[in-house]
RNA sequence: AGGGGCGUCGCCAAGCGGUAAGGCAACGGACUUUGACUCCGUCAUGCGCUGGUUCGAUUCCAGCCGCCCCUG
């Protein structure tokens, strides 16, 4: 009897091999498109992801399931999206939808098709350690595209259904093989940005989403000068450089969202290092938290791991502390550890102080 | 009013007789399943104005204009 695995289809290149490959591997083969809530007004029209999953699926001979999550998605992602940046916070929407939508809705629908698995196109591997009896993501092992980060959220309910074909392979190989398959989007641009943007720009759409207009307010250099004023703490993050439209003798960049005086204070690169961070949210792979860990933790999807030790006090409360100081560590962005190539946990950054 | 100083790109700032450095900002592109960072590229036919000296002036001289400081 053929396994049944549905494939999270979202129109880009990965997703489509891997129903494709899927296919190859004699898998009985469906197509699951999410159809998120997108920020177009009042048109109702389908989403670019569910159009190309269809015709892909179409292309593959395979049926094509849509999710309609739009509500779920729009009360989950991006409410709190908008809720963290009016907090003055930098909140990563893919790690949050990835946990409450994609493995969760689209996983839930692919069980009750009567799916055996799960399979994505994230560049992750996952694999099943006998002697531990647990389910473990590893990197993917092309270096430069690796997605275990926006991962580390699942669990091992998650982990025993769902695989990533495409974490042993590297993006180039995934493009190539597109393409000798003849796949129609072979071609397709790498997506990038915020899905439920179309015109990519978060600032305007933050704005007109706020229920109460934010206040301009001062930007201060850490000496205590006043260098300027800001549009509104959501225009800022930590570390960033362009927009502050201040001239200056060197280049400055954001060190602080004060909130509570509503301020952003800025200061030269050198400010930007601290080695001890305070999270939440943080989720094990194992489901187990441990006390205390010696591992390697990433700050942001594009940096690199740096050693450092973890440890949770009575409260719950993690601390993560760093060797070396890391660069513009950002509330609301993910920690994630990693011991070598495995993925062991991570989670929201809340404070550094 | 008298004495001194200064006026070079949106901002800061080199040059001080040989044909306009650099930094910041801005803009464009690359990178990127978030926001950033980073990288690459663009950005003053002109140096307050008007004359003069010189083969040649942003650089020297004169006058004017505008700022700043000090003294009455």
């Amino acid at each position: 009897m053929k396994k049944k695995v549905a494939v999270a289809v979202s129109g880009g290149v990965d997703s489509s091999l891997v129903a494709a490959l899927m296919l190859e591997q004699n898998y009985e083969v469906i197509g699951l498109t999410l159809r998120l809530w997108v920020n177009n007004d009042e048109k109702d029209e389908m989403p670019l992801a569910v159009i190309d999953g269809k015709k892909m699926c179409d292309f593959l001979g395979i049926p094509h399931y849509i999710i309609d999550a739009r509500d779920a998605f729009h009360d989950s992602v991006v409410s709190y999206f908008i809720r963290e940046y009016a907090n003055g916070k930098t909140p990563n929407p893919c790690v949050f939808c990835n946990k409450n939508i994609k493995f969760k809705y689209l996983l839930d629908k692919a069980v009750e098709l009567g799916a055996d698995y799960m399979a994505t196109g994230h560049y992750a591997q996952s694999e099943f350690n006998e002697k531990t009896g647990l389910y473990e993501i590893h990197k993917g092992a092309d270096p430069g595209k690796d997605q275990s980060y926006v991962l580390y959220t699942l669990t091992q309910e998650i982990l025993k259904k769902t695989i990533f074909p495409l974490g042993k392979q590297e993006k180039a190989k995934t493009r190539l093989m597109a393409e000798k398959m003849g796949l129609p989007v072979a071609h397709k641009p790498d997506s990038q940005e915020i899905c439920f943007l179309p015109d990519n720009d978060y600032q305007k759409f933050i704005e007109k989403e706020l229920i109460e207009t934010p206040e301009p307010g001062m930007i201060v250099h850490e000496s205590g000068t006043v260098l300027g004023t800001h549009r509104g703490l959501y225009h800022y993050t930590i570390g960033q450089r362009k927009g502050l439209g201040i001239a200056y003798k060197e280049p400055l960049y954001v060190v602080k969202l004060d909130r509570e005086n509503n301020t952003v204070v800025v200061g030269s690169d050198s400010n930007l290092f601290t080695n001890r961070l305070y999270c939440t949210y943080y989720n094990f792979l194992s489901g187990k938290i441990p006390k205390t860990l010696k591992c390697e933790g990433k700050i942001r999807y594009g940096s690199l791991p740096s050693p450092c030790e973890v440890t949770v006090n009575e409260e719950g409360l993690m601390e993560v502390v760093f060797e070396k100081p890391q660069r513009a560590i950002t509330p609301g962005q993910s920690v994630v550890f990693y011991e070598g190539t495995q993925l062991l946990g991570g989670g929201i950054i809340d404070h550094m102080n």
